[in-house]
DNA sequence: GTTAGCACTCAATCGGTTAGAGTGCTAACA
DNA sequence: TGTTAGCACTCTAACCGATTGAGTGCTAAC
């Protein structure tokens, strides 16, 4: 069967009705709808044919039509094609805080992100996931060792793309604060800019020759870094608005709400999930839809989730997931991603040198 | 009218009752328990005399009854103060794994706190919360600045208790290595050991002159100083098992599991209002139960939280909270927060010297 | 190709009935 | 005087059938 473009028109007076509305929505409605002036019995035959194509389902016999999965696709893709065309929109977005937000001095890299999120779902209404940053190529920028107690030592490890950790190391050897200071040296000098897989048993051999007696604590900053390193792998993601489901009903019916609410606090799950979502050939810029089925995470089949990888340059790279109802304003949700990518891009790119 | 000994026996067998039901007990239940060999009629009469004593209510005419806040406050305070008569009753608790996750070389204690949460929630089925760490009086321990890129350098701040902030200073001037080194030795000689009252002016003014040419950096350093320490006066907030509330209908029915979940997810409000709970003339132990009404937070109006305050040394201290409904098992609760804090101590205080 | 009309379906709603749980009260009993 | 059996009473939850209203599909006319 055709798809003509008064189906088309329809469809999507449907799905933006139903967006707004969470109830099915009958013929009536749209045929009183601007733009679309034909008789209810009209709309229903090509309601019929549409139901025909799986764009649409009724509920029940005497309900009105809901988009289906496939349809909310073909709405999707076709704007996100057509905002390609250059036809740039401009649907008077709230101006996000975002500059403010970023271009506040805000050091930690986590910090950042998790206020990122708190900016996002506040605006969406919807939930906003953010992974921390990863990189497999990332390298090792600077390391810093410093007495602490006796006995204790504290170990920060840089990485590339500014990411920092402290390490509190309890040595069973003493050492002297200068010695600590030559260790520093040349630990720096034999690991700056190796990437996890370039600190091999050479490297490692030769550090500890130099090292002279304090092997023990060669081992133990070792240990460290590559905890860094495995760290930054599972990096922490961060989610806020998770109570904003409570606003779409057809998510918290049954036990929907508990299902979505513990997915979101089991982090560790939904960053692997949402991280290992491939980049592959994304319409543009990167922004992904999944539409209902598509989501790879089974308590939100009833949701769609549109991601954005983020870069802070060196490689190092993130995913920004919004997550909400099938009904969520695609349209929105897309720009506001845009937009704070396009913001992030900005302050990273630039700072980066 | 007085409390005599049956009607104790029978209050404490409805709460225990209504403990495992979630339903309101009737007086044929209290009958058919051991120990309570009275007809229901006998219990009907001691029920009335309980419910015009205030400590248990029937939800309707001919529904079971369901305690009081009034009744919960009777049965914890009865119920601790046994405890304090040494009568270690061993409710034989599962092992709590804190023991292992604790030994384990957790060096950052916000990981570590987040685990504690996680684990007193999948212990108890409760929601668990943990305040991150805060003292007044805590000190700086060490400072120590790093080169980072041109321009920039990473300044480490770590305070007593061993809470460590990592700051990424971007500098207009530029410093060598050296400089910086000598910078470091300065600060650290002029502002360790102090508080964050005792850095004034003259010592601000001090260092400025010491440092010559780079009063900049110093003043950038200074407010890093001084964000860390203000930092750690809203310190983070950790939860856990949001979820469970979703296994108690009387907290999830109506908009309450929104509102709550709300409330957890506002880690800020959260962690200043329990955190303001005065510590005063706990029963035993630093132990604190807070029952329905009692709550201070609006949201928990219908859930009972418990306290116990944490002790790092060095006077930093924090405080940990489970939330569940006013139907929580106290006892169990109780006992788990206990076991958890003599763990704490015993690794805290003796790595501390 | 479009539309008016009409019979049909189905979910939601409402009022009424029933079943069951639990009570309070009274009167008998030890 | 305290305890218990018996009974009438109350109230909720569940069930049922009728009604309503939204929305449909089909047919026939335009």
């Amino acid at each position: 069967m055709e798809l003509d473009a008064r189906k088309k028109e329809i469809l999507y007076a449907i799905i933006e009705n139903y967006q707004e509305s969470g109830e099915p929505v009958g013929s009536r409605t749209i045929s009183k709808l601007e733009g679309l002036s034909f008789s209810p019995a009209t709309i229903r035959n090509e309601m019929a044919d549409l139901e025909e194509m799986g764009l649409i389902v009724q509920p029940h016999t005497s309900a009105g039509r809901v988009p289906t999965d496939k349809g909310y696709r073909l709405y999707v893709d076709k704007m996100l094609a057509e905002r390609e065309n250059g036809r740039e929109v401009s649907r008077e977005l709230p101006a996000l805080p975002m500059q403010e937000l970023l271009s506040k001095r805000i050091d930690r890299v986590e910090e950042m992100l998790l206020k990122m999120a708190q900016v996002l779902a506040a605006n969406t209404n919807y939930t906003a996931m953010v992974t921390g940053p990863r990189s497999r190529g990332s390298k090792l920028k600077f390391l810093q060792l410093s007495p602490l107690d006796k006995g204790r030592i504290l170990a920060v490890v840089v990485l590339s793309g500014d990411i920092v950790k402290n390490n509190i190391l309890s040595l069973d050897e003493d050492i002297s604060s200068q010695e600590l200071m030559d260790l520093n040296f040349i630990l720096n000098k034999g690991l700056t800019g190796l990437s996890l897989e370039e600190i091999n048993l050479s490297v490692i051999a030769e550090l500890k020759s130099e090292a002279g007696a304090h092997t023990e604590v060669v081992s133990k900053v070792l240990d460290a870094v590559a905890e860094t390193f495995a760290k930054e792998d599972s990096y922490p993601v961060y989610t806020s608005g998770a109570p904003n489901i409570f606003r779409y009903p057809e998510l918290t019916g049954g036990d929907k709400a508990s299902e979505l609410i513990s997915t979101l606090e089991e982090k560790k799950t939904l960053g692997s999930a949402i991280g290992s979502l491939s980049t592959e050939g994304g319409s543009q810029q990167d922004i992904q839809v999944y539409i209902g089925e598509e989501v790879p995470v089974d308590s939100m089949k009833d949701c769609s989730v549109v991601t954005a990888t983020y870069s802070l340059g060196d490689g190092v790279q993130g995913k920004i997931g919004i997550i909400g109802p099938k009904r969520m304003n695609y349209q929105k949700v897309v720009d506001t991603l845009k937009e704070t990518m396009s913001h992030l891009d900005g302050i990273f790119l630039n700072t980066e040198d």
